[in-house]
DNA sequence: CTGAAAGCGCTTACAG
DNA sequence: CTGAAAGCGCTTACAG
């Protein structure tokens, strides 16, 4: 492949500028100390031909690639979308680029994705860890830094980033028996992961505060079984008169099923979302939710991660820094309140 | 850094297994031929050992990373998180990772990620081409396979993917006039991009074949803008009757703006957006839309781009292959039509 | 403050 | 059908 011929190494810039190879290596990476006239040659040389670091070679020698990996179970969730998108940025205002890798609740998939990241020796992880923890062991024992998002990754010496998820559904809860509410459905599902099941808790505890019995779904994830659901608790004379909804997805899947059976939100049913949607406060009665910082969630993970990259924190017997975000109780009509926002 | 002398090379698997270390390479890559006997016994050392293909070494000698790149405007924006999962999706399935960014139509930026994304040696990419072809051309150079989604690459060999804009707008545009609008508004903005610019000519198209005047407003990107615009139609008496949005964030901000303002959808004003919306059946008056198969577009600019990687396709002296996709018109009630879905 | 030499782990002609 | 040697482009001790 001799087309290859034309793209210029160190060798060529080294020989451009007079000077030799490691100390054009030196004023690439900016390490040691090269002179500011032979610096100033060296970047003439590099403009000239076109230099450009060869990432292969830098990391054959030992060096972690400029890339980070990030794993999330789906890329098309607006929720994980938007933390993709934070870190990728702040991955790129670092010279980094981003590995993004959707799991697909796949434990297969995300084990050869894992063992794919290996091989391109990225520089840290950024994970929504959804099996457990042996699974990114590969990179552990490359002491790859990683940042557990969403929910921790327990066994492991991540820094974790969360939200109050467990105060969040408390105070969305007691809003909804504040307006008189007294038999509240809780629905959703994936309560094993972490997320989930501390909203679950929130929940329980807002319910037993106030001496109410609990009523848990937290299997119910298609919006088939959502309506089943509502039809079957709808028949009973002393039904549920709220509704709180355990994620985005739930949220939709319980909208859409009241809407087909004709519920009207908040007369009939009310209704608290974890979790904002893109067009919240423009549904008939304005969604009232429970609004996470996905955003702010990326940015924090991809700060701590580079922070460990940089070595600017240990690791070595420190078992990570846990960041808990506050989440905003946005309070729109489908809760029982009059005004709209 | 000597953990290294931890993890095994193909020396460490050729000795274990009693081979050559070609033989390994052979194996593992699944080039020439390796008796079936040895080709066992590698994958016991394998297995054994631990091995792992160096991906850096790999690409230094001349082969293209396992790796294709993904540049979108936003990856926070439904519509390209949707394309990008697909492509994701399509590239883990074939064993290659996928490196995602996103221009934010800042082009120093994108300029800049296409310079990480030649120094890390891609095997491909798949863009949506915000800007003049010229800034990929580090790229084209180094013969690395380009597929252009959402809009045309001109100047490029790339192959594209790209919706029936022009008709989906006309179809639209059509319905709102059988609907007896004589006044129909065009709303949007980035109308130097191709999509939306077809989506113009489309709108222009139907108006012109009803005898109708076309009015247009193809530079309101802000909810403030789309505010004050509706504002100083609506002042007019024989103002606009409906309104044709020209991508789903048009479409928000016309929906939030008109909510604002209190006109009701579609008695006073009539609606239909170019692309879906998540909760767009849910709305008061469940949305009209022109539907674009996000993910079938990701998929099949996946599709011709691993062709390219393999081979299967010539590139010299071919223009690329040009895929228009169809868009579905998707009738629910913000046109006017009483039933809603 | 700067340079020459060695080697990271792989694969590609070339022999045999 | 299989192997030994060279080299991809870089950086890391080590001298000077």
């Amino acid at each position: 492949v001799n087309r290859k011929s034309s793209i210029a190494t160190v060798a060529d810039v080294a020989r451009a500028a007079g000077v030799g190879a490691i100390t054009v290596s030196r004023a690439v990476n900016g390490n040691g100390y090269v002179s500011e006239e032979k610096r100033k040659r060296i970047a003439v040389a590099i403009k000239k031909l076109g230099y450009r670091q060869n990432q292969a070679a830098r990391v054959l020698k030992g060096n972690r690639a400029r890339m980070i990996g990030v794993i999330i179970p789906d890329l098309a969730d607006s929720f994980f979308g938007k933390c993709a998108s934070a870190i990728e940025s702040y991955a790129a205002s670092h010279g980094y680029m981003t590995l993004i890798v959707a799991s697909n609740r796949d434990r297969r998939l995300q084990r050869r994705e894992v063992d794919m990241m290996v091989g391109q020796n990225i520089a840290g992880l950024i994970v929504v860890p959804s099996f457990p923890a042996v699974d990114i062991k590969p990179l552990t024992e490359m002491s790859v830094p990683i940042v557990a998002i969403d929910r921790p990754a327990p066994g492991t010496a991540a820094d974790e980033v969360v939200v109050e998820n467990l105060e969040g559904s408390k105070v969305a809860v007691s809003h909804l028996i504040d307006h008189g509410h007294q038999r509240i459905a809780c629905v959703g599902y994936d309560k094993d992961s972490f997320a989930i099941s501390r909203r679950i808790q929130g929940y329980v505890a807002a319910m037993k505060g106030a001496r109410l019995k609990p009523e848990i779904y937290d299997e119910v994830s298609t919006l088939d079984e959502t309506s089943k659901l509502l039809r079957k608790l709808l028949k009973k004379i002393d039904h549920p008169t709220a509704i709180f909804s355990l994620n985005n997805v739930a949220t939709q899947h319980v909208l859409c099923a009241l809407r087909h059976l004709g519920i009207s939100v908040p007369k009939k049913m009310a209704l608290i979302g974890f979790d904002d949607l893109e067009l919240a406060s423009l549904l008939p009665s304005p969604l009232t939710v429970v609004r996470q910082p996905a955003l702010n969630l990326g940015n924090q993970a991809a700060r701590l991660l580079f922070d460990r990259i940089a070595g600017t924190k240990m690791t070595e017997g420190d078992f990570g820094v846990k960041l808990v975000l506050p989440v905003e109780f946005v309070i729109r009509s489908s809760c029982g309140c009059a005004a709209g926002n």
